[in-house]
DNA sequence: GCCAACGTTGGC
DNA sequence: GCCAACGTTGGC
């Protein structure tokens, strides 16, 4: 299977690409995922598979970077911390029910991609992140998405485009 | 801060 | 197995 793409969202507030970029060995676990279709996601992600790191609940929601997987599924032991916020009680140690990964950081985007200016992508209509409800915190990204979105990298900033000179 | 959309829980 | 109630996500 040949190299795969995917979308992480995280609360900047919470960790931030530049938390990332900073973090040891620029490199973190993904704790936290509680949803079954996020945990499936992440069981299908392979090491070298490239990631584009997703700041929610920002202003604007915008994708900010981009990192790599450098370790495949594994139990998030926050599940069975009770002072951790993401205890749950259900999971068992003998049959964990959620996993992580790691990432590491590969680099900022030279500006950020905004929510608005996605949404204005035709190319762009049927991405996960742009549909309605849509709620996944990790999800795939299809190769014709990906190169789509790093090309919008290059381009202007449309809102600053207008007063060239 | 509001609230629509979604996922989960639990009574029946 | 249905579905109402509840909790969460995340854009706005």
């Amino acid at each position: 299977m040949g190299l795969r793409y995917w979308l992480m969202k995280s609360e900047p507030t919470t960790f931030s690409i530049d938390d990332l970029c900073n973090a040891p060995r620029q490199t973190t676990c993904w704790e936290g995922v509680r949803n079954y279709q996020a945990r499936n996601y992440m069981r299908d992600m392979a090491i070298g598979d490239l990631v584009l790191f997703y700041h929610s609940n920002a202003d604007p929601p915008a994708i900010v970077g981009i990192a790599e997987v450098v370790k495949t599924a594994y139990p998030d032991p926050t599940q069975f911390d009770k002072k951790n916020k993401y205890y749950d009680p259900a999971s068992h140690p003998s049959n964990p029910r959620w996993e992580m990964v790691d990432i590491k950081f590969v680099r900022k985007l030279s500006r950020p991609l905004s929510l608005p200016e996605l949404r204005k992508e035709r190319t762009l209509k049927n991405m996960l992140l742009l549909q309605k409800g849509s709620r996944l915190s990790v999800q795939p990204v299809s190769r014709e998405e990906w190169e789509h979105i790093l090309s919008l990298e290059q381009s202007a900033r449309p809102s600053t485009s207008k007063k060239r000179q």
